[in-house]
DNA sequence: CTTTTGGTTCTGCAACTATAGAACCAAAAG
DNA sequence: CTTTTGGTTCTATAGTTGCAGAACCAAAAG
């Protein structure tokens, strides 16, 4: 098995997008997954293509598990697992990702509450910004529905 | 200038969220700025309310001015600066930071270019996630006015 | 010119991170 | 039971980060 220079390049650009929140042995394991052609990888292809150590493919490999980015098989008659990247799961996580601006937005309303003067400019604006991203999390719903009919339209 | 408690505990808490992005000490005096009654700070009172060292406050200022996450005015007669929170700018943050997304949805298409079989799971589902992506991007926009929109009416 | 003020830049270090390599281990194969 | 396989865990270390403290500097004050 072996990748082509513009997939390698494609690896490390998705890598570098990922890292922030994954060691960047973890983030290139899954832009492997994701970038490849074959839907999955053995440990040892993952160790070679990449050419990580044991520690690092397997402490990759049990990040990305735990964080249900990835998932893996087995085959009968074969001890070996097969790693495969998890696409359901990428976008529940994508999902995730936009509810964690409610958390800024829960903090930001807490600390609204501890402003004595709540009509001064920072206050105000705090309101809005706070204001702006609760609305967002509301309407996210409806995005995702528009998405998903617009999408089985065609 | 002293802060309650609860102000103090805010300023980690939201301080946290920023971390991922800058050094703890520019997340804890933008979340200071954040917080806090007073719309804007002296190099000092920063220094002292967070008790950080002349450097760490002066290397988190700057970062935060070079990031335009927060501005300073000048008072005549007065050498000092005074450092604000720069809360238009943020919420251009907050879009920008949506903007980014559509980095990734890029890196995705081009991903699924160079998949072999387009229509395995794995390259199907690569190609919901980016749709999904920059739909969203798309959208947002919309949700932007509808939210300007429906604020200016109460 | 000398001193003070407000802040920046430089130096050193402690703590943390990410990885390699080796030791290790359980299950399967022989 | 012994060996092999597929990986995990432990140990050591190079590299990075974030900060303190000191040295430094330019502009203003005296």
């Amino acid at each position: 098995m072996r990748l082509s220079q513009k997939q390698k390049e494609l690896i490390e650009k998705i890598g570098i997008y990922f890292e922030q929140g994954m060691q960047p042995a973890a983030a290139r394991i899954l832009a492997l997954l994701i970038v490849s052609d074959k839907d999955s990888f053995s440990f040892d292809e993952i160790r070679e293509i990449l050419t990580l150590s044991k520690s690092a493919t397997s402490n990759g490999l049990s990040f990305l598990s735990s964080v249900n980015k990835i998932e893996y098989y087995t085959k009968p008659g074969d001890r070996k697992r097969y790693f495969k990247w998890s696409p359901s799961n990428t976008i529940n996580h994508f999902k995730e990702g936009i509810e964690k601006i409610l958390g800024l937005s829960n903090l930001f309303d807490e600390a609204i509450k501890l402003k004595k003067d709540k009509d001064s400019f920072n206050s105000q604006q705090l309101v809005d910004l706070s204001d702006l991203m609760s609305f967002l999390h509301k309407e996210m719903p409806i995005i995702y529905n528009k998405w998903e009919s617009q999408r089985t339209q065609h």
